[in-house]
DNA sequence: GCCAACGTTGGC
DNA sequence: GCCAACGTTGGC
């Protein structure tokens, strides 16, 4: 079991749209590192969603639930998509300004590739986190 | 195969 | 709205 995390921004593809949406396909990954973090995924694994630009926050909670395909919105076919379903919403947000200011969590792959729009958390981070948005 | 130019992301 | 960081592209 693996944890991740998954950002967008709220104006492009909300948490709030997500809840509506139960399920959706994570398309438009342009980024090697990004594509090669979904291609880990596995059933089950379960990823924060974060709102990038917008809030800079944690919002939610998703789990995978199709792994790794084609993605047919990418004519090169270079770049595929998962699948991710709705878990649950955090009660309360761990925003980016907690995660710096915290010990445990400020040498995660969101802080440190702020570019990176799929990247991997450890096991520990998730729990912080988890702890922090209850 | 290197590296400059360019484009995009995302925090502030 | 600006700008730093950084991934990608393309010329050589």
């Amino acid at each position: 079991m693996s944890y991740w995390l998954v950002k967008s921004e709220p104006s492009a593809y909300s948490w709030a749209q997500m809840l509506k949406d139960k399920k959706t396909g994570w398309t438009g990954v342009r980024n090697f590192q990004a594509r090669n973090n979904m291609q880990a995924m596995k059933a089950g694994d379960e990823a924060f969603f974060y709102h990038s630009n917008e809030g800079k926050e944690i919002v939610g909670i998703v789990k995978i639930s199709k792994t790794y395909h084609a993605d047919p919105t990418d004519p090169t076919g270079n770049f595929g998509m998962v699948e991710v379903a709705a878990v649950r919403t955090l009660k309360t947000p761990v925003t980016l300004a907690q995660m710096k200011a915290h010990a445990k969590l400020k040498n995660m792959a969101l802080i440190k590739q702020s570019r990176l729009s799929v990247s991997p958390v450890t096991k520990d981070e998730w729990e912080t986190i988890v702890k922090l948005g209850a």
